[in-house]
Formats: C-alpha cells, structure tokens, sequence
DNA sequence: CATAGTGTACTATTTAGCTATGACAGTGAC
DNA sequence: GTCACTGTCATAGCTAAATAGTACACTATG
C-alpha cells in the first residue's frame, strides 16, 4: 500500500518502478484501469504533479495508456510487459554482478553467496502460475 | 581514472562508493595517502566542495582520517575495511535478491539465472591473494 | 443540460545538490 | 620567514525535484 522512499533518488522515478512491478508480477494485469493521479497522489502521499510526471514517463515508455477523460490503463501488449520484466531483470543483474565484480568477487563466489542467501530465506509471496521465463 | 556518474544519485555518494571500492579491493591499502581535496576535483572534473563532502562522509564512517595541513589517509583499522566490504556486498546482495523476488522469480531461478550470467562472463580484473571471505 | 471524475497545464515556492570563487589556517621543506 | 601544499570555511548562484494551489478540457452518466 505505500513505498519507502530512497531519498536518493527522485520518488518519480520510484513510483515508477514500484507501478512496472505490479504490472510485471499480474497484481495490475493487462487492460487494467489504473488508480488516478489524484487517487495514487493520496495513497502515496504524495503530491499529484509528481504523480503526474510517473505516468508520463509511463507513457513515454508504452507501458500505460492514457484516454482523455476517462483515466489510465495497462497495457494489452503481453509481449511488451515481458520485454519490461527481461529489462528490469537484467539491469538488477547487472548491477549486482558488476558490483561484486568490483568488491573483487570471483565469478564462483558471487554464485555461491547467492546459493547461500536464497536456501536461508524463506520463499516469500510466491504466486504459482504468474512465474515466468 | 574517472567515473560514469548516474544523473539519479547524487555525486558524492558515487565517488564515496568509488572510493570505499578502491580501498576494499586494495588499490588504496591501509594507511595510503589519498588524493587531496583539489586533486581528485580535477581528475573527476567536479567542484572541489563536492569532492570534500565526499570525504566528510568517508570521515564520519572511519574509512579515512585526516591530518590537517598533511592530507587524508586510508584507515590502518583493517577489520573496518572488512567491514565496508561485507556491508557493501550485502547491500548488493539484498538489493538483487529483494528485487528479483519482487519481479515474482522464485529462489531457484534466481540462482539458475546468477550460475548462467557468471558462465558467460570472464573473470575480470581478477586480483589473485585479494579476494576475501 | 449539470455533475463528477478523469487528464492536463500553469505559476509560485522550497529544498538539496552542485558549482564558482575567494579566503583562512595548519604543515613540511627550503 | 617564505613557499607550496594541505584541509576548511563562507558566500553566492543555478538547476532539478517536489510541493502547493488553481484552473481548464475531456468523458460518461443521469
């Protein structure tokens, strides 16, 4: 229901990851009517200009649509949702591999420090059937 | 010699993690010198002022100890630098791990997908004798 | 038609980050 | 002492991000 906020970096943008996330895991699903500015500028929050400013970039990035008057809906593209999720997949990926690359990680220990993570941490919100690729 | 610098997060805790990366991997070791303030301003062509936040903040962790009219030194303490390094990494690590689960992946692809993208990729500007726990 | 909800636009203000510039103080070498 | 380096401080200005508030345009409903 609400987001903690990094203050190092714009809520815009933000907003924006936590909006691509819920469409990625099918909590918002294809076609779906999204929560209007003012709504989502009150759950969040936050202020409606901001808000504004998400969803433009939404926009811009095709992955919501906009009708005049009536509000915004997911995308129906199944393709370019998963062309989404491969995206945000792949730069936390690389942002981890390089960055323990960079702490001089060798490739083997990076894989087993992962291994070792995962078997402790339980398996959260694991909604079978939305799993993909 | 210079940092690709993400509009997204301020400068100086780039150049805190850019710095904190070159003692932990020992390119700076313990007791080193480091560039003084004017220096490393030219080197990364930012205004001096940031680049003294910057060690202000490296100050306040203990990473570096400065010695008025002298410069500013990498610490001697080398378990703090262990320490920097494991906090590092596991920042890394729950930030991956945390946002892959977020996208619905489940801890076994998680890993696969880790095992995989290591594979391919070579073993970097490997230090052999550096590589820690 | 009027209404309520939607997206959109505009101005103004505040704040953090960064820059530009100058000045002062401590240290070691000459 | 002088010089050249160091860290430190202070002032001013710019920009992006975020806020606050207001207003306008579009759409469906009744």
């Amino acid at each position: 229901m609400s987001i903690e906020f990094d203050n190092n970096m714009p809520i815009y943008l933000q907003i924006m990851n936590y909006i691509k996330r819920q469409i990625v895991t099918g909590t918002l699903k294809p076609g779906d009517k999204i929560l209007s500015v003012r709504e989502l500028a009150a759950e969040l929050q936050i202020n409606p200009n901001t808000i504004q400013r998400t969803f433009q970039e939404l926009e811009r990035e095709e992955i919501v649509e906009t009708r005049r008057g009536l509000g915004r809906y997911v995308t129906s593209e199944e393709s370019k949702i998963m062309e989404i999720k491969k995206e945000m997949a792949g730069a936390l990926l690389d942002q981890f591999i390089n960055g323990m690359k960079e702490l001089g990680f060798a490739n083997q220990d990076i894989v087993s420090i992962v291994a070792e993570a995962v078997t402790q941490s339980p398996e959260l919100g694991q909604e079978r059937g939305v799993n993909p690729t």
